[in-house]
DNA sequence: CCCCAATGTAGACGGTGACAACAATGCTGT
DNA sequence: ACAGCATTGTTGTCACCGTCTACATTGGGG
């Protein structure tokens, strides 16, 4: 527990400071850059230790979508004021959601990546579903409100969301003036509201 | 010139053969599993090869996705009926980039992966920009026919391609129900047209 | 208190991308 | 026609990676 990392035999927590190392590194260079045998040289350890935590390196990468999905749900649930007119609460948890994407685009990249397979796929799906729960009870409220149409929430989650993930991908691709991805969000949600209103 | 691939020292157009081998490998096994020495193990060419065509595996995926834009525009402008009530028109191009990104979606991956730097920059954006004009023409015509309000056509077209952008993640990640996804599409365009459409 | 399961180490293997030195080829100008 | 040269392939090498196996060190539970 000592501060200045004194190599004794057994880390103590080696999964953790694992993934922490991940993560910065995710942050600042790429997920190609991740290296299993590399992360193990900046924690101290074998390059064979991680291997006792992760079975392979697709096993490093689902453990951290899981934490990049916790750490989303936290950002929309603080997002949303929680009181006020909908599409006001609406539109911060998309700026909310935009922001996260960007802020942390390679993360994101992980998150959804299309290859998950390793320990039971249910965790990362478990950990998605989670953190968009916040973002349902939105929308329900909103129906209730009379802000948006009656039906499954769903329905207008996956257009908002696909509208969201998909402004995201074109700002993390550069294809957007990055000063007005803001602007971009606003627009399209305020299109998609219009578009859900009761009619 | 001849069908039996005999081996000359010079191949006569390596570069669109390993092209052309990338794109299959790329569709059937994904990104992860293109190497360029399999590559050059599967065209009949020594490992050091590709690297007078391509200066680094990056670069090669470069020209993927220059491959790729280029197909989905040829897809989009093939899938416009040119003539119609324009909510048809924007609905059948809409599933057709959908059917696209659904259909390919490793190369998709590669087309809007972050990391092009290689040759010069502009040469995937300039595919980019070209996949996309049938589209703005289109955004045109349904303004000048008075279904979608007046403004910058890329205001909408931004809008619209983000929601599709969006689905296909979402279907590819399967976190849709594929069935639905043609639905999904025709919803998500529903509330954009109604939410665009002149107040 | 001892033994065992968990955790970390050390070494090896095959594969990869990148690079350099060298060989074959075909195009160009004369 | 042909010499010379730029282009294109080849071969060998290097460092690195992920994975696997055999072994070492722990610490905690019977």
């Amino acid at each position: 527990m000592s501060e200045t990392a004194e190599r004794r035999y057994h880390h103590g927590n080696l999964r953790a400071a694992l993934l922490a190392r991940a993560e910065t590194v995710l942050r600042e260079e790429g997920a190609g850059a991740l290296s299993l045998r590399e992360l193990a040289r900046d924690v101290g350890v074998s390059h064979g230790a991680p291997r006792r935590h992760f079975a392979d390196k697709q096993a490093l990468l689902d453990a951290l979508a899981v934490v990049g999905f916790t750490r989303l749900g936290e950002t929309l649930a603080a997002a949303d004021p929680g009181t006020g007119p909908f599409p006001a609460r609406a539109g911060a948890v998309a700026r909310a959601y935009v922001g996260f994407a960007t802020r942390e685009a390679n993360l994101l990249d992980v998150m959804f990546a299309a290859k998950h397979t390793t320990p039971d796929p249910t965790a990362i799906a478990a950990a998605a579903d989670r953190a968009f729960l916040p973002v349902l009870a939105l929308i329900t409220d909103g129906q209730a409100a009379g802000a948006l149409a009656a039906g499954d929430p769903e329905d207008f989650g996956v257009a908002l969301f696909a509208t969201l993930q998909g402004l995201a991908a074109l700002a993390n691709r550069g294809m957007l003036a990055d000063a007005t991805l803001d602007e971009r969000v606003d627009d399209a949600v305020a299109r998609l509201l219009r578009g859900s209103a009761p009619r």
